[in-house]
DNA sequence: CTGATTAGATTGGTTGACCAGTTAAAGTAA
DNA sequence: TTACTTTAACTGGTCAACCAATCTAATCAG
């Protein structure tokens, strides 16, 4: 076993995070309630004993998650949602980065296989061709033995391009960076893998392209499961070396 | 027809934007690979003639979605995948926030459906007992006749906690304040659907708490239809604002 | 010539002062 | 007393200077 396993993870907690959960204890102790306007930046920053750059970098965070609304030159709001919905969702910004791998991948399928109906319901002409393309690169590259994983999941992007819902697509995208990272550290397309998956991938554009809905999520989600049931193998051998090393 | 209705939103492309824009062609043209180390802060924000804070700001922001990753006092590098997987990320990270009403709740009932399966599957007792928590909550703010939207998400939230799924959670929670204001804006939840709502929430957790995923996941589906489909009224509303206004 | 050492240039991080717009209180005329 | 105007304090946004860690390259002992 590498001695780097011993390891574990080093929780670093950031100025930022130390803010935000001080800002939930306002909130939470009725010091400041939805609608309200803030504290001005200047004397919340002293009040909490942190340089204003950090105190700013919270707030950003917490606007990024529609928890908090800054009106420049007047002044920044809770948002009008009640208190117990702000506290579920402060204390899970927080740890919002924290994704295991299986989970990671379960989630993509939950979203791929629907991306995939959608698509066959509503994809048009010019979806059609960028599929094509993205899937030729791919072609491309696996014939070539390049690194295919891009490849792979640029095409599986123009599938949630194609289903035409927009939200679908931007969750594509967030968790996108994260599942590049797994699969390119644990090397889960190696092997003959992206020839198999090549194939299942025509199948996959071909279904959408004939418009049969079920026909292309039941193969989207056969073409997921080897991947699923890889990640859950690999979550197991984590939590081993973790649990008793 | 209200006189509101003829303005359409007016689009402002903050400094930010215009940067991550900006550092977008700097990617695709080739000048700035992946694994490349950016050029320091200061003589970037020169070249491209803005603030170094609006630079810093923009670089938190790519940072966020995995595109960037700096180093204390060493130097920001692009982040390692393929740039093709770059260029539809960092040109779809500007308009994240664009998300049409009835994309929204499709995507909500997607995740939805997979977090009652799941938490049929895995939910612990700890579990059952925040959700039931949450739901007297909910059923007390119906019965005294307050705000119901949050209470409702709330559970909604539980729920998708007990799937134990930290991805699938999260990105619940990204979606969670744009529903919040959409169903507030329009309304969606009035007149007696709280009551049937709550019967539905009911049903739902007795089969998460009998472990019985298919009729979870199911209940679940028929419980947010309605909401999908007034959803799916109310774009087309505005989409006929839009067109012929 | 090789290696460690060190001084200086460069990095991202942080701070405090300043800016322009907003707000609300004080002042003033009716 | 009321309604309008003025003004001064306060707001978030911006900027330039400074800090400590880092990296680089010249220097010097061996």
């Amino acid at each position: 076993m590498e001695l780097l396993n011993n390891f574990s993870r080093i929780e670093i907690e950031t100025p930022v995070d130390k803010i935000i959960k001080q800002i939930k204890v306002l909130i939470t102790s009725g010091q400041l309630k939805p609608g309200d306007r803030m504290p001005a930046e200047r004397k919340l920053c002293e009040k909490l004993g942190v340089g204003r750059t950090h105190l700013r970098d919270a707030i950003k965070k917490l606007e990024f998650y529609g928890i908090l609304k800054t009106m420049p030159q007047s002044g920044t709001v809770v948002a009008g949602m009640g208190i117990t919905a702000l506290e579920g969702l402060i204390s899970d910004v927080l740890m919002l980065e924290a994704n295991d791998f299986h989970a990671l991948v379960e989630t993509r399928v939950v979203l791929e296989v629907n991306s995939a109906r959608f698509a066959a319901m509503r994809r048009s002409d010019q979806d059609i061709k960028q599929m094509t393309n993205a899937l030729h690169d791919y072609e491309k590259a696996v014939s070539n033995g390049e690194d295919t994983v891009e490849h792979d999941l640029m095409f599986h992007l123009k599938i949630a391009e194609a289903s035409s819902n927009s939200a679908l697509k931007s969750l594509m995208l967030i968790i996108s960076p994260d599942i590049l990272t797994y699969f390119k550290e644990s090397n889960a397309c190696a092997g003959d893998r992206p020839i198999s998956a090549l194939e299942e991938h025509y199948i996959i554009l071909e279904h959408i392209k004939n418009q049969n809905p079920d026909e292309a999520s039941a193969t989207m989600k056969n073409h997921l499961q080897d991947i699923l049931d890889y990640s859950l193998s690999q979550n197991q051998l984590v939590e081993m070396k973790i649990g008793k090393a």
